[in-house]
DNA sequence: CTTGAGCCTGTACCAGCTACAGACTCTAGA
DNA sequence: TCTAGAGTCTGTAGCTGGTACAGGCTCAAG
């Protein structure tokens, strides 16, 4: 028992990589551009984390995974964090967010309609013609 | 009549920028990438463009309104130059990047779904609990 | 005591542009 | 003819959201 005087193992930049499935350098960036806080460092200038670190980054990486930009992520930190935050003022970015995603979907269908009919053209020879190159080129 | 001589107006970079809605800095980076080719110069150091650069200009715009990489517009570029292009290869690229594109539909879908089950539940009110935010933090 | 893993820092790189500085040139009006 | 402003030239820096490396320290196991 090398920790018998600490009971608590302290987690470092790799444990904390570990525990939260995020790349190890992307924990620095965050850090860097405020989003994750400036942990404490031990002696030897090694960050140490703790319990509250894994929830925040946790956090970040599901917004993130919602598509929030890493400045909304920023507003939503500042709101939970702001402690008087209420559920209006989160409902509002989140339904400015909820907006956005429905624009892209909404762009990628016209996307995926103008693509799709294109193709569907195509005979798949190996003629000259092609309806793609066809399309890409109209001036319509 | 100051061009009485050359009864064509030459294209300059602006000039092209305007036809095709571009933005002047931006044909001068698709240059430096390779995707529109090198204009023959004036003699006083000035790109000079003709119609055939306006054309592959709107080819390459067309394509990245579709949402093909400036990788894939390389591929479909070569493939019009080549000549010897087959519409089964043109396919074959408009095929992958169709697939691509409605992956990022599903992924958006599931985004807008996850976001928007959550908005319902909030209350809007100016009370501290928040679902989205319960969703955002819950370990899940 | 050595060796490898892990951590530290700063910096460079990716896409796909956009913008700006500083120098040159062209064009239209006075 | 002169001059002011617009256009062009080059290189380079900035943006987002990371990723990756070099060069140096430190730590733990054998």
């Amino acid at each position: 028992m090398k920790n018998h005087h600490r009971s608590v193992k302290v987690l470092r930049r790799g444990d904390l990589a570990k525990l939260t499935g995020c790349n190890l350098e992307t924990i620095r960036y965050y850090e860097n551009i405020g989003v994750m806080p400036e942990p404490p460092r031990s002696s030897k200038n090694y960050r140490v984390y703790d319990d509250r670190h894994v929830a925040r980054l946790r956090f970040i990486m599901r917004a993130r995974e919602l598509g929030f930009t890493l400045d909304e992520v920023r507003d939503l930190l500042a709101l939970v964090d702001g402690g008087a935050q209420t559920c209006g003022e989160v409902q509002g970015l989140a339904n400015a967010h909820l907006a956005s995603v429905r624009a892209k979907i909404a762009d990628l269908k016209r996307i995926e309609h103008v693509l799709s009919s294109t193709v569907a053209q195509c005979s798949g020879d190996d003629v000259p013609e092609c309806p793609v190159i066809d399309a890409l080129t109209e001036v319509a």
